[in-house]
DNA sequence: ATGTGTTCCTGTCCGC
DNA sequence: TGCGGACAGGAACACA
């Protein structure tokens, strides 16, 4: 890989879903997905006016790019999630990691009549399917986790069994989940940092999630928040409001 | 075909 | 302190 990114040029800086993609002046992309705890850091002179020294590698940095200017791109993950990979632009929808991928949520392929189908004859658990980046592309844990809260569907629901007008509520109630977690930067509980290295604060702002046990915080609901386990996640919610 | 459980890996925290 | 176990933001994969 090192030898094709070697005097490559970055022309642009998208996002898919979440992988981070880099369109180079080499007809190639490279495709970065952060997995649990992965981190793109700069460090050194990005404008090339100034001479700074580059930190010494810390533990885990896998990848590490360094410009002309004098930047240093580090990308550094303890658990390895993570991935990278370099790919042909012009057929990166063929891409086996982007292939599945369904509408992004913030877009307006997904709508009311997308999720509806989607959910339709389901067996799953809604929290199951909202996870399923084939079904909406970019949904994690917390934010599913916030939104069932919302839409005051519980996670253990059968996708299938819930009516079309509570699924169409979803729509618009993950938009604003997630429009108001990037508004806050994200959600730091660890290792996530915004881009300029600034905590998020969006989990000042999370109802059930890691609440396990606090009261839930609709009015006049004296339940307490819980915690299942679905297919290996943790899901957070409130078994009076969420039905 | 679908749906669920396991797995990858390291770090941190909690109870004993 | 030390030690074991649970758990962590993701997602591919094996298996029923």
């Amino acid at each position: 890989m090192a030898e094709r990114l070697t005097g490559a040029k970055v022309t642009a800086l998208r996002r898919r879903s979440k992988y981070i993609l880099a369109d180079l002046d080499t007809g190639e992309t490279l495709l970065i997905h952060l997995g649990m705890s992965g981190r793109m850091t700069v460090s050194g002179d990005p404008l090339g006016v100034f001479h700074h020294d580059h930190p010494m590698p810390a533990k885990h940095d896998h990848v590490v790019l360094d410009t002309d200017a004098g930047a240093r791109i580090t990308f550094n993950d303890a658990r390895r999630f993570g991935a990278m990979d370099l790919m042909d632009t012009v057929t990166q929808d063929d891409h086996w990691l982007l292939k599945g991928l369904g509408p992004e949520p913030l877009g307006n392929s997904f709508n009311e009549s997308h999720l509806i189908a989607a959910f339709a004859g389901k067996r799953s658990p809604v929290k199951s399917v909202l996870l399923d980046q084939r079904v909406v592309a970019g949904l994690g844990n917390i934010y599913v986790c916030e939104a069932l809260y919302r839409a005051g569907i519980s996670p253990l629901r059968h996708a299938g069994r819930i009516g079309p007008a509570r699924v169409a509520a979803l729509v618009p109630i993950i938009r604003d989940v997630l429009a108001e977690a990037i508004e806050a930067g994200g959600s730091s509980l660890r290792d996530h940092r915004q881009a300029n290295g600034e905590l998020g604060y969006f989990q000042h702002s999370f109802s059930v999630y890691g609440r396990e046990g606090q009261l839930c915080q609709t009015p006049d609901c004296e339940q307490k928040i819980r915690r299942k386990v679905q297919s290996g996640r943790s899901s957070f919610y409130c078994a009076a409001c969420q039905r």
